[in-house]
DNA sequence: AGAAATAAAATTGTATGCAAAAATGGTTTA
DNA sequence: TAAACCATTTTTGCATACAATTTTATTTCT
């Protein structure tokens, strides 16, 4: 695990310490990071190309931010991704990630009891993740990511928010649907249930935005702030 | 089109003017395009991050290639990608956009005729392009050209290299039967459809990598040279 | 002659300085 | 009071310089 800057910088905005919306000064980072601008601009820029920030010629690159619309799409592309990513998976996964999915399931079904709610989005990036990979396609894999990478800063918030009471047992209990499907053999209902399972994060979201309307440190969709 | 550094260099390798592993060297392309080394770092980190150059620490950045494993996986995301775009395009897909689309198989139809092969190239972005964006999803269109932009050194060498051969008709006929199904609003077929057509694609390809193995000119697969 | 070791050249990574543009703040004016 | 204007400060974009590392060329040794 080497850090690189750009890991280093990406991490303040999926950590939440930046949200969309907010300004990348490269002279503060330089200093926060003990190095100079060039490198925290190769980096920023880096992070621009991914799609996690946006670039604006002779302005502050700003953390990317969606409106509604936007992320709409976003969760329908991202659904249509996964969905291949798990119909694959279910027809090529090996015997030591079968293992490894079965044991995910029975770790998120105690995290789920236990409501733990750092532990379910670490348990989400691996299920998701494992099945990336066992879709034995690196490209699928890498679109995937990048879908995932790019709307984390909304989606982590339904974990990370501290207070908010969201179920944390249907996703584990769609995870676990997921799994047997895979686990069968069945690509076809791998695909739909993945489908809707991202179709309800959205929902879960939208519910989790009105909800927390109100409370100022949750990321705002575009044109909801200032 | 405002011609920034970091397009100008993408031109580079999409032209074919820098092939898959050629070296992306920092001096010679500042003084290539006038500027410093400073923005040339920027522009090389960013199509890094796009996947379309490899970035080593330390060794010179070089032009992404795959090796024949890679390309099969490569083509197989993107079909499915695709075929995600023409059935949404199918469905949602405006007036306009089919007016569009009727007048492009038409020339598309002269082109074939003609054995026109820039225009070919040319009228295939156009061509999926145009469902991408009637696909009224903008994460989708910027995971499909993104995956594009990835192959492309490959792809577009079937269209490129001057003295090969290879049937322009079918491809032709192949946009011209997703077109109608998209027309039709038949989203399933147009999806089938679309996955044949990127698969007979990446046959051709293979074809095409056989046939010109002994020319020294056209990009290799990763492990053929050097 | 071929391989290993070594010296020279080329290339990348980063810091720093400065000009240009944008954001900020305060003053004036309607 | 609010808007417009101007000066100040901040911030970005780019060039340049230099150390660290890799690459290339040359020489030496077996």
């Amino acid at each position: 695990m080497p850090h690189t800057l750009r890991q280093k910088i990406a991490d303040l905005v999926l950590r939440g310490e930046l949200k969309p919306g907010d300004r990348l000064d490269e002279h503060s980072l330089a200093e926060q990071f003990g190095v100079s601008r060039t490198p925290v601009r190769e980096a920023i820029r880096q992070l621009g190309a991914s799609g996690l920030v946006e670039i604006r010629p002779r302005r502050s690159a700003v953390v990317r931010s969606f409106d509604q619309a936007e992320l709409n799409e976003a969760f329908e592309a991202m659904g249509e991704i996964e969905a291949i990513c798990a119909s694959r998976a279910a027809v090529r996964m090996n015997d030591a990630e079968r293992l490894r999915l079965r044991a995910l399931i029975a770790t998120s079904e105690d995290i789920s009891a236990r409501t733990d709610r750092s532990a379910a989005l670490e348990m989400d990036f691996e299920f998701h993740g494992l099945l990336h990979d066992a879709s034995r396609n690196w490209m699928l894999k890498a679109v995937a990511e990048e879908t995932r990478l790019k709307i984390t800063p909304y989606s982590a918030a339904l974990y990370t928010m501290e207070g908010y009471n969201a179920d944390l047992d249907r996703p584990h209990r769609q995870h676990a649907a997921i799994a047997a499907a895979v686990l069968a053999g069945e690509a076809e209902r791998a695909g739909m249930l993945m489908r809707e399972h991202i179709a309800q994060a959205l929902i879960s979201l939208q519910k989790f935005f009105e909800d927390t309307a109100a409370q100022s440190d949750a990321p705002k969709v575009k044109g909801n702030t200032r």
